[in-house]
Formats: structure tokens, sequence, C-alpha cells
DNA sequence: TATTGAAACGCACGTTACGTGTTGTTTTAT
DNA sequence: ATAAAACAACACGTAACGTGCGTTTCAATA
């Protein structure tokens, strides 16, 4: 039999933790002495190493006591949706480790940071991926999508600053003239990044689809008034019968 | 100008939200009306945008007033620690999936969870990780050490599908003798998971670890127990000389 | 201008998993 | 027996709001 204090070192949980696990009949001293004071034995001690092996795996203290009250068959399912939590969060913090080094750079290059093109991805990101492919269904087919979404998935923190860096770029030389040479091996610069792998006939749809939406952004971090850029530069250097 | 409810519509933002938010100072509305309702100008809106793109990055609404107040040129500094903290919680994620899968397997191999190993290796990811290599040094080369690290890192779900099903199967015939046909058979097996990679004197070492130590759990997911089963059909093995 | 329904205000209590502090009681050591 | 340590029980605080609830103000109609 151990005193709240022995159990307490033993486990490393704090006895105000213990109190509140007793408050809340998570964790109820299967004793008590005279003057009210809690004792814990072998078995308790058991249920909190359960207790706290769940807590670990990420499982809030309400479910915990509806798992421990069910048979360990049913077990699985609380792992498997627990499971696809942690996956969704890594999810979202990759996206999120892109977006703060896509802002680092943002400021190393420009020295201030795009707001609207940040609020805009972030309604872009908390809609439904669905909807999202719905605005663009009519431009973009499912292989491009997928290219898309790959894309983004792996650029390293070395693509994202060469990518924001010549972003950037551009964006400051806005005003240049689409017929310049400037301007052309800007854009240059801009489909060589790798980024879409010289797939012209993408790049294409994806300027088309820009045109015609209103958003900034698609798919972070392609903002509306490069691509324009772009396709200027790229429908100038047609004209002069340059490239095909 | 804008009132509250229209500030509310356009940004996705509750009223209560931006109530709070006035409560506590981060988004004071510029104006009010006689009567004393909230006028919201394009400045505040701007504010509005600033603040749910930082709240998005991970910060807190106290860091958030902070990161406000200071220009843009410390911002960097921020974000480096913001994403820090992104990739430690990755990381944290990552061993808990694993943990999770660990789980899993095991239920659907053992019909139970062995609780005190999954204890142990929370007690285990507690310790600063300078501490656990500590206790390993006197036994396991730095070089030891930084293989079991990245294979415990690679295992993908299929890896530890398999390892947690040979483990389990161990664990159900502890009682084999050791110089049985079958027990080196599950030592093979196990040795041969690819886990080690046939790397036998790390195995030594780690085994020459794991006797003097008193902790059930090394490395998840890797027990005493089974362990020691191993390195007892190995010397079998040795001693009936038809290894070296 | 009076009325009325919608919008906004302000206040308070609830949420999660405890930390921190206080006061009074019980246990343990001397 | 007495001092010191441990414990019980209660209350308030945290972060970022959600959810009422009663009251006041606004905007549009009668």
């Amino acid at each position: 039999m151990y005193t709240i204090g022995k159990l307490s070192k033993n486990t490393g949980v704090t006895v105000r933790t213990l109190d509140y696990y007793d408050e809340i009949g998570l964790l109820t001293p299967s004793a008590k002495t005279d003057g009210g004071h809690r004792l814990y034995d072998e078995e308790d001690v058991m249920r909190l190493e359960r207790i706290l092996a769940l807590k670990y795996m990420g499982f809030s203290l309400e479910q915990i006591k509806d798992i421990l009250q069910h048979s360990p068959s049913t077990w699985q399912q609380s792992i498997q949706q627990q499971l696809e939590m942690v996956k969704r969060e890594q999810e979202r913090l990759k996206t999120l480790e892109q977006t703060l080094l896509g802002v680092y750079y943002s400021i190393e290059f420009e020295k201030d940071i795009d707001w609207s093109m940040i609020f805009s991805m972030i309604k872009l990101y908390q809609q439904d991926p669905e909807d999202i492919f719905q605005d663009y269904q009519a431009y973009l087919t499912d292989e491009d999508m997928r290219k898309i979404i790959d894309m983004n998935a792996q650029m390293s923190e070395e693509d994202i600053k060469a990518w924001t860096e010549i972003n950037e770029t551009i964006k400051k030389h806005l005003h240049l003239d689409p017929y310049s040479d400037e301007a052309w091996q800007l854009a240059e610069r801009w489909i060589s990044e790798r980024i879409f792998g010289h797939d012209e006939a993408l790049l294409g749809n994806l300027t088309a689809a820009l045109s015609d939406l209103k958003e900034g952004v698609v798919f972070y971090p392609i903002t509306k008034d490069v691509v324009s850029f772009i396709e200027h530069a790229y429908m100038a250097k047609q004209e002069k019968g340059e490239i095909k």
C-alpha cells in the first residue's frame, strides 16, 4: 500500500495530478486510513501505468476513462483513430513548416511580408480540399492537380528558399517591359526552377486558371501577379518568334 | 467602416472571438458609434489578417501581441523559434506514431498489451537523450547508438508490423529450451529481421548492456526478456559448436 | 415619429489538465 | 508529548474562446 506521496515519487506524477484523477474518478484509491488519507495498492499502480501510457498516446482523460472501461478487443479501433489523428497532425505541421520557411525567406529577400498572400493561403487550407479542387477542375486535370500537390509536399528547405527568392525578385520587377530581355531572363529562371519540371502544358493550364479566378493565391507559393508576369513575358517572346 | 457583424462575415471569425480580441487588447476597433457599437476600418482589417496569419503559424495570442508591436526585422527570430518548435513536434509525433503502431500490432498478435513496456518507454522518452546515452555509454559506442537511433527512426509501418510479430511470437515461447531447434529458428528470424542488419558486434554489446541494466526496455521495441532469449539460444548454438 | 426585429453589448459560467497557494487535519519522528 | 512532515480539501488561475442571457442600440418599416 502506497500513500499518495510515495506513489507520486515512484511514478513521477505530481500529488496534485493524482488528486485530480481521484476527483474526476479516473483513479480512485482502493483504501483509506481512518483519518481519510488515500492508500493505493498494486492494482491502482497498474491502472495508473495504463493511464499514463494512454495519455502518452495522446488520448484525453475522458477518452482514457472510456477505453479502460471497455475490453481490450475494442481498443484497436481507438488506436487507429488516434493514428489517423497523428497522421493528420503531421501533415498539418508539414505544411505549417513550409509556410514558416516561406515567410522566413520572404522577409530575408524582401524585408517585408505579403500578409494578404498568407491570409489567402490560410483560407485555402481551411477549405475542404474537395472544394478547392472544384474551383480548378475546369482548368486542371486530375493529373495536373496531383502534380501540384506532390510538388508542394516534396519541397525541401533549399527548394523553398530558391523558389521564394526568384518570386520575390520578380515581384520587385513587375514593372519591367514584357518584351525586354530582363523580363524574359526572370521568366526563364522562374520556369527552370524545376518546380514545374518544364511541364509547359501544366503551366499553361495554371496561367489560364489564374487569369480567370480572383484569388491571389493558388497553391502556396504561387501568386497571381507573378504568374501573370511570366505569362506576358512568354507571350512577348512568342510574338518575337523566338520560341514557338 | 465595418460593424463587428460585417467584419465577422467577411473574415469568417466569430463575433465572440472579435469580442475577445477587443477584451484582451489584441484588436481594438478604431472607432465607436455614439451608442458604443464597435466600428472597424481598413487598418483594423489588415491587423486582423496579420493576427490570423500569425495564429495559423502557431503563435499564441500573447506572442502575436508582442510580435506586432515590434518591427518586422525582429520577426525572423520568432519565426525561427516557431520552426524549431514545429520540428520538435514533428519528431514527437513520429515516435508517437511508431508507438501506436507497435501497440496496434501488439494487440493483433497477442490480444493483450505489454503496459509496463510502454510505461518504461515513456519514462525513457521523458528523460533527456543525454541521460539515456550515459546509461549505455559503458556498453555501446557512439557509432552503435547512432545506428540504433537511425534504425528506430527509419522503421516503416511494415517493419514495425513484422518486428512486433516476431517479438510477440518469441514472448509466447520464452519457455522453450535454448538448445532446441525451435528456439534457434526463432532467434534466427529475430536476428535476420534486418533490424540489426546482421551487425553481430552491435547485438553483442546490446545484450551485454541489457544483462546488467534493470529496465525492461532499451529502445523501443527491444525488451530485455526477448533479448535474453536470443542470447541464450545463441550461446546454446555456440556450445553445440554449430556456430563460432 | 413610433415601432419592431435584428444586431450588438456586456457579463458570467463552462471547457482541459492540471499548477499554485492556503488552511486545517493526520501521521510520523523524536 | 510535541514538532515536523505529509496530507485533505478547497479556491483561484491558465488559453482561447463557446454558449447562453438579459439589456441596449441600430436600421428599416408603418
